[in-house]
This record gives structure tokens, sequence and C-alpha cells, in this order.
DNA sequence: CCTGTCTTCAGGGCCACAGATGGGG
DNA sequence: GCCCCCATCTGTGGCCCTGAAGACA
């Protein structure tokens, strides 16, 4: 690794794929990330601009520059320094194999350097994409609490805010980074580029089974392929008992208690999503999908973001599910690992953030931070980690069977615990 | 600040037995 | 190749034990 690419050593290294431990130029990057859909399943971020080593986790806006963790902490981390008051913002992971437009659109800092400019428009070209009416139940989470990031960027500029909470986005909306449920934005206020959005909506339906990509985006299809998930291996056992349910009936649904009731009935353990990433989903009044698709499939092209080992266990928002059947995030138990591969989102899992030294120069309000993380623990505390029953019959005998401490015990000797009279024999 | 004690928590092992699996005839 | 028989392996849930980690004096 090193500041040249490590695949043509030609043009100067721009991104890092943790899965190749390469660091790679936009074109190369491009080139053997598009060869087959394992390595578009690759997650890539930038390549530090201080070590040229590591992948950056974070981009000082002050310095206009991107920084491995260990270069933020370096350079930040000490309360003493005046750059330890920069304002920063979280830089995500993505994968598949994005335009220029897109990884614009990811990082808007991007087009900032002449080089990756000249590289995007040269070698990726820039794609049209027709208007696309979105407006309506969507809705996106704002970061979390205990999140750095576009917090620091002004309030006023309220676009590129929300461009960049939704967009630093394989992690916002695909990715790991954790979110409350009490902090929505609606998308109606919010200038998106649509056709990232697109991605996201359609992204998500091309992992469900039989969605025919064309019916959705017809001559656009093509610019999403890329996305295509269909060779996800989603491994969901009660998808169809999950997601069967229309639209339809959403109404129903949610008289009845929604999503939390929803998942209760079906035994799935429900985790809120301040442990998990936002992935958003389709609303209702999309009108389009009929049926519901199961979130986090939409990992997409997020893919490793969620290094997929997943438990049919999903995160659902239910307020959010509420306001518009918007999805938020999910993935089983993520490890830590998993979400480390998507940048700092993890670390508000793990703790501090190593540019968040345990002080007052984070922008980020100490209180709200503090709340969320009391959130977390007392929701981690009551988690349900439920774990799948391979044999429904085994599970039948083992729940009426006799024990004694226990242990099972042989028919007809003494038990102490008996499941079915809940009796004691001796 | 260090040390010892207590509490809390997570993980693994144990048990019987029906069903799954694989080998041999 | 197909069928049958037999031995072995697997997985199931509740309780207990143990070690690690944290809290506290």
């Amino acid at each position: 690794m090193g500041f040249m690419c490590d695949f043509c050593g030609d043009q100067r290294s721009m991104v890092y794929c943790r899965s190749d431990a390469a660091c790679l130029c936009l074109s190369c990057d491009r080139n053997v990330h598009s060869a087959n859909a394992l390595s578009r399943r690759h997650t890539r971020t930038l390549l530090c601009e201080r070590c040229h080593l590591q992948p950056s986790t974070v981009r000082c806006i002050e310095e206009r520059v991107s920084l491995c963790q260990n270069c933020d902490w370096t350079g930040h981390g000490t309360s003493t320094l005046a750059s330890s008051s920069h304002k920063r913002q979280t830089i995500n992971c993505y994968s598949g194999c994005p335009s220029a437009a897109e990884l614009s659109c990811i990082w808007s800092f991007v087009l900032d350097v002449p080089s990756v400019n000249d590289a995007c428009e040269k070698e990726l070209g820039l794609m049209s994409i027709a208007e696309t009416d979105l407006t309506g139940a969507w809705s996106l989470s704002e970061n979390n609490a205990g999140q750095r990031m576009p917090r620091s960027t002004e309030a006023s500029d309220v676009c590129s805010r929300e461009k960049s909470n939704v967009l630093v986005g394989s992690s916002s909306l695909f990715g790991s980074r954790p979110h409350t449920s009490d902090q929505s934005v609606e998308l109606d206020n919010v200038a998106l580029p649509k056709d990232l959005l697109r991605h996201h909506i359609f992204g998500m339906q091309f992992c469900c089974p039989g969605t025919k990509v064309a019916e959705f985006c017809g001559e656009d299809a093509d610019l999403y392929k890329e996305f295509d998930m269909d060779e996800m291996d989603l491994n969901l056992e009660n998808y169809e008992d999950l997601f069967s349910m229309s639209l339809n009936h959403s109404e129903e649904f949610f008289e009845n208690g929604g999503i939390d009731s929803f998942f209760e009935a079906k035994g799935l353990s429900f985790e809120d999503s301040v442990s998990h990433s936002a992935v958003a989903a389709e609303g209702s009044s999309v009108g389009v999908v009929q049926q519901m698709q199961p979130a986090y499939s939409n990992g997409a092209s997020a893919d490793s973001v969620m290094s997929t080992k997943t438990e049919p266990i999903l995160c659902f928002n239910s307020r959010q599910a509420q306001s518009g059947m918007s999805f938020s995030g999910l993935t089983g138990e993520s490890s830590a690992g998993d979400h480390q591969d998507c940048g700092a989102s993890s670390m508000f899992l793990m703790g501090e953030p190593p540019w968040c030294a345990p002080s007052t120069e984070s922008s980020f309000p100490s209180t709200d931070r503090n709340s969320a993380v009391q959130r977390y623990k007392e929701k981690k505390k009551t988690r349900k980690f439920e774990k799948t029953v391979r044999y429904a019959t085994r599970k039948a005998r083992a729940d009426v069977r006799r024990r004694v401490k226990g242990r099972f015990v042989k028919a007809g000797e003494a038990y102490d615990y008996d499941p079915l009279n809940q009796a004691r024999s001796c």
C-alpha cells in the first residue's frame, strides 16, 4: 500500500478496499470491483490523506482532509490542540460500482479534489438520471445522538447536512450507522439527490426475489444493475412469513399494534435501531411494491456493511413505520467488527470514538449523547437473543420434557420440573 | 491510587431422546 | 440401484457452575 494505486501503479490511490487490502485509484477500483458479484460486495472507503496507509473514517472540514482513526486521533485527539475543535464529518464506505455522480453524492467533498473529479468524469462518466417523484412516505432518521457526524456542519446548511446524513451514506441508508428513532427527518423537506435515492429504493427492490428491475426502473434499469443484489443469500427463514403482508393491510397492521406487536407475534426479536443502521425502505404511499421487503436485504450495495452472517432478526423502527412505513435499519447480531467495516459508526456502540475526547471540544451536545448511550444500554440489557430452531419437532419435545435441575430425565423417573404441569413429582 | 471483596453477567456443560445420517448387507 | 437394518450423531431447553468484569469499601 502506498501513495500509488496498488493495481496499476500509475495513478494516485484514492480508495482503500478492506477486502483486498489494497489502495486503488478510482478507475482501477471500478474495474476491479466490477468483475463479478462478489467483488462488487467489497466495501471501500477513501484512503487516509495523511498516512496513505489506512482507510479514512473521518473528514476534517476545516483542513479539508480525510483521515484514518489514527491520524485523526493524532491530529485532533488532544484537547490542548487548536485542531481538536475542528469540525469533522464521518466518512463511510460504499460498495458496488458507483458512478462519479454517486460518489460525489456519497462524499460531497470528493469533487473538491481535482484529480478525483477528473478521474470520475474521465473514467466513469456521468450518468443522466430522469427525475422521479419520490416525495411521500419516506423518512430517514437523523444521526444518532452519539454520532459526531454531520452535526458538525452548520445548522444553516440544512441541505448539505441532510445530504451528508443521508448520503454519506452507505452507512446512512445502507450502513451501520446507528440512529435514534425520535429524530426523524422527513425527506419532503430535504433536497436529496434523487438519483441516489433511487438507488436506495430500487437497490432494495432488486434484492427481492422475483422483482424485475425493469418494472421499476424502466430505461434506467441498467444504471441500477450494479446494485443488483440478487446473488445475496439472505437466508431469511421467516421471509415470507414476515413480509407476505400486503401493504394494503398496513393500516390494519398499525391499528393492531404496529411492528412491535408484529414482531412479538412472529417470535422474532426486535431491536431498537439505536444499535443498528439506518436502512430506508419504501413507504406505502410510494405505491410501487405490493409487499414489504426485508429491510436488511437492502444491504444491497451495502453488502458487506453487514458482513452478512445475519440472523433473521430485523430491526424496525416502529415510529417511523407508523409515520409512513419507513423501515429503518437492521441486522441481527451485528458485531462490532461489522460496524467497523463502515467506519466510525460502530464507535458509538463500542464506546468513545477516538476523536470524541471526553471533554467539550466536540460540537455535539453531550447530553444528547449521554441519553442516547443510556437508551442503547437499556435496550442492550433487555435485548433478546433469539436463536434459530432448526428442528421444531425437537423443540416441541424438549418443551414438554421433564427435568431435574434443568437436565432431562428418563421417562418415568423423578423430576422437579414439568413444563406441562409446572409441578414436581418429589 | 492500589488492593481485596462482593455482585453481576455471559457462556458453557449437562441431561434424555427423537430424528437425521451414514454404512453395511 | 433400491431397500432395510443398525449404530452413531445431532439438537432441543432449563438449570447450574465457572470465570470475567465491574462496583465498592
